[in-house]
DNA sequence: GCGACGATACTA
DNA sequence: AGTATCGTCGCT
């Protein structure tokens, strides 16, 4: 568990996979309006850039994705369904457009947030009042609108398939703290009414 | 301009 | 299984 800007520097900077698990248990620290709120990351998904047909840097560079060319650390939020807002974190090294998803995090006891506040990644936005504007910001920013923190590192890493995407389904490259209660999936979890949803034609 | 579609989550 | 609800992007 890192503890430094420069410790988690490098670990940012590792392939999304790596990066991916090695975030669970780290914590994020949001300020707000002269407020904090910190919450322990459980579940991280990765998308590798180019190469995964599951990332959205796979059909091409454009403006929106443009924070996942930044450093490892800049941070990529994207609005989806019309409703949620999803944070990323650009990481891997130079020219390659991998990130790590945040999907779920515990609030820490004081936060003020429910104990499920964080359950998924719509939600974890939610509770965490990210959105688009923090897009193209980055987590080492002093004193910056959302930065890391150490945290408890979980005891067992578990990996599964990530969720709700149709490219590269079978990937294993969705990770959760096995032991918290706070992950945003049932871990063997089949096709979601999402997917069918997105799979019915007109 | 227009239209298809999506890395969701809740309810039933 | 239904659905709220809109930005992004490719195409015209």
């Amino acid at each position: 568990m890192p503890a430094s800007p420069d410790a988690f520097r490098a670990l940012l900077s590792q392939p999304a996979a790596e990066a991916a698990r090695r975030l669970i248990g780290c914590v994020l620290l949001r300020r707000v309006r002269g407020r904090s709120v910190a919450a322990r990351i459980v579940e991280t998904e990765a998308y590798l850039g180019a190469a995964d047909p599951a990332a959205h840097v796979y059909r091409g560079r454009t403006p929106r994705t443009e924070p996942l060319f930044g450093p490892p650390g800049t941070l990529y939020v994207y609005f989806v369904y019309g409703m949620h807002h999803c944070l990323n974190v650009a990481v891997d090294g130079p020219g390659v457009a991998g990130c790590v998803l945040i999907r779920a995090a515990e609030p820490l006891p004081g936060s003020g947030l429910a104990k499920d506040a964080c359950r998924g990644p719509g939600k974890l936005c939610r509770a965490l009042a990210i959105d688009t504007r923090l897009s193209g910001r980055h987590l080492f920013e002093r004193g910056g609108p959302l930065t890391l923190r150490k945290g408890r590192p979980p005891r067992r890493v578990a990996v599964s398939p990530r969720i709700g995407i149709r490219q590269a389904a079978g990937w294993p490259l969705r990770f959760y703290d096995a032991d918290s209660p706070v992950v945003s999936a049932a871990p063997r979890a089949g096709i979601s009414s999402g997917a069918a949803q997105r799979r019915r034609k007109p």
